[in-house]
DNA sequence: TCTAGCATGTAAACAGTTACATGATTGC
DNA sequence: GCAATCATGTAACTGTTTACATGCTAGA
């Protein structure tokens, strides 16, 4: 259950409504978590519930900005310190991989380069966005700079395997060879 | 829904039992896509019922093995060869990332140095694993070496970016230095 | 006035996890 | 006979997505 931290998370440094809140995770975590505006709003009426958050303020048209209680931020801590690791991964392209030999291997081959592509065009978009995140001092800076940078480095490796794939196929004449 | 996928991937060379098909998720697949009894179970009713498989025969102790259907072949090959895109990326390590700023700077490090050592165990663990299975000659060899050299150059770059991280907390003083 | 954007919510469905429940068969 | 393993299923719960529904307010 990410999306609760995620929450508690954005609260730290502002308040927010549950609509600035859904803008941030559209905006500069869009590449790292998604949520959408029902989780959002039910997640955080949850987070209220339970004290870690409260509403600090109600504006025009229903707006309620929630705020982090000290509980919120302790729930953060021990979520960001704990010794987790349980993550099954599933990766979706690996899957496929696994079953590339259902495939000719002209098909099998478009499939691998289109990945290569979609890997560089990720890494050109991350390149345009250091570039101007280098120019402002925005609070997060220095955290999304380390996110940003893992994103670049798994961009080009994606891209690298890629056509390293490409190139095992050719060598053994690839799966299911038409 | 890629479950429905899997399965019909790992029918297209064997028929199975539910059971059998568990093993398959806990075995081979295991480093890409995991699933649960209650889910093979469900899942394979439903695409019984669909067509996409058969049950083949049945056995003792009520065991239904499933075969693939030409329906079912279809669908995975257009599956396969389908250009989606649209995996919204969900990184639970980068949202901590993200969040950093809460801890000490060395909380931060211990976080990052775990990161590592977790990256570098898998590789060993996929090392090993690629010694053994250079070995036998077993079906999905081709597509299954494809994968264990993404999870290597995977595993490799999340070592690497995480000491590097260490690196750039020390050079800023890091996010909320005590 | 009317549109764009602000703002919150509910309902239904799908996906996945955990736990429980049952029973047959094989091999020792 | 007993244990291990084979084999299937159900129920309850959590997380996520999609779609629907409602209404306010600021500014052109």
């Amino acid at each position: 259950m990410s999306l609760r931290h995620a929450l508690l998370g954005l609260l730290v440094d502002r308040r927010a409504s549950g609509y600035d809140l859904m803008k941030l995770f559209d905006g500069s975590l869009a590449n790292v978590w998604s949520a959408n505006q029902s989780q959002v709003y039910g997640e955080l009426k949850r987070l209220a519930d339970t004290g870690l958050v409260t509403v600090a303020s109600e504006g025009p048209r229903g707006r309620k900005e929630y705020a982090l209680t000290d509980e919120g931020l302790a729930e953060l801590h021990s979520w960001l310190v704990d010794t987790e690791s349980g993550q099954a991964t599933r990766s979706d392209v690996l899957l496929r991989v696994f079953f590339l030999g259902v495939l000719s291997h002209d098909e099998a081959v478009a499939f691998l380069r289109h990945r290569a592509q979609l890997a560089a065009d990720e890494h050109t978009k991350l390149e345009a966005i250091k570039e101007s995140i280098a120019s402002d001092d925005s609070p997060l800076a220095v955290e999304g700079a380390l996110a940003l940078e893992f994103g670049l480095r798994f961009s080009a490796m994606r891209e690298e395997w890629a056509n390293w794939a490409v190139g095992q196929l050719r060598d053994t004449g690839g799966p299911a060879a038409s």
